[in-house]
DNA sequence: ATCAAAAATAGAATAAAATTCTTTAATAAT
DNA sequence: ATTATTAAAGAATTTTATTCTATTTTTGAT
């Protein structure tokens, strides 16, 4: 992991689309060592994988809300039955066991309150073992998809 | 926007390297109207940008903490202002205006928690119009960086 | 139902990129 | 200094993306 290896993280995170050859260029390499360090990269779990970034809202997926969710009872077979049944819901992008105020952080994409109600009341509140649930809409993206600040 | 359409962003958001090859076999169409259809997709804005996923351990990140801000005054102006400086900070990684108990929820990555004091004694804390600022540390990332449920 | 126009697809051909291979240079340990 | 190891260069090959032309399918107007 050197200077070469972070300014090949730093390009990829930012296009997972820039060619071998084009991180040559600007590394002032050519295509060999950059094609086996991004394989080194990949294979040592630094890349874990690609994606394409889709509009939320061109999809029509209009609301954004984070849950603070509380629960009520914290013994480890029951984080871990919230934690498998939380990740079933496709309206759940995100999930994370935070220490803090609440208990896990989720986040949603729905298109429209009415889904959003539809999932808070029939699939959320349906588990067991919720105390309490505090949602926060999204309304502005301020800063979105961002790149991780590889020290 | 079709049925076919919504195959290959589905395809792309779990696999942003999938070649337009294997899209095609998979969906039982020639590379032709695929790599048209993923062109379209690009152009017309529902393909984003593509992007590498770094694993943030493996680059030494080891704190994820969510914070809850809350500003004092609320005028546009002071929302901008607001805006524009937490965007500059590197560990910040996204950052939502929201409406619910708090104005700003950011993510924020961090080596360790010295770092991350730094940050938020010295860099957060330091903006004028802050208010209150409540931190939730990641503990474990149930359900992380998901796909989209395109409807 | 029929026809024309437009859109979508197939299949072949070309261009570009990824991948492999061989050789050379740099680095580190003895 | 010498050898082993690693990294890089440059050329060759394979695979993929991209373009082009011909054909088929769909759509909408009559």
């Amino acid at each position: 992991m050197d200077k070469i290896d972070r300014s090949i993280l730093f390009l990829l995170q930012k296009d997972g689309k820039i060619t071998i050859k084009e991180i040559a260029e600007r590394l002032n390499l050519t295509t060999t060592p950059i094609f086996e360090r991004v394989k080194k990269l990949e294979r040592d779990g630094y890349i874990k994988s690609y994606k394409a970034i889709i509009d939320r809202k061109k999809v029509n997926l209009q609301l954004v809300v984070f849950c603070n969710v509380t629960l009520n009872l914290h013994q480890t077979d029951y984080l871990k039955k919230f934690e498998k049944d939380i990740q079933q819901f496709p309206e759940v992008a995100e999930c994370y066991h935070v220490a803090g105020m609440f208990d896990y952080l989720i986040k949603i994409y729905a298109q429209d309150m009415e889904r959003y109600q539809d999932f808070l009341s029939n699939k959320l509140a349906s588990l067991e073992n919720i105390s309490k649930v505090q949602s926060s809409f999204v309304m502005t993206e301020v800063k979105d998809f961002s790149y991780l600040p590889i020290p």
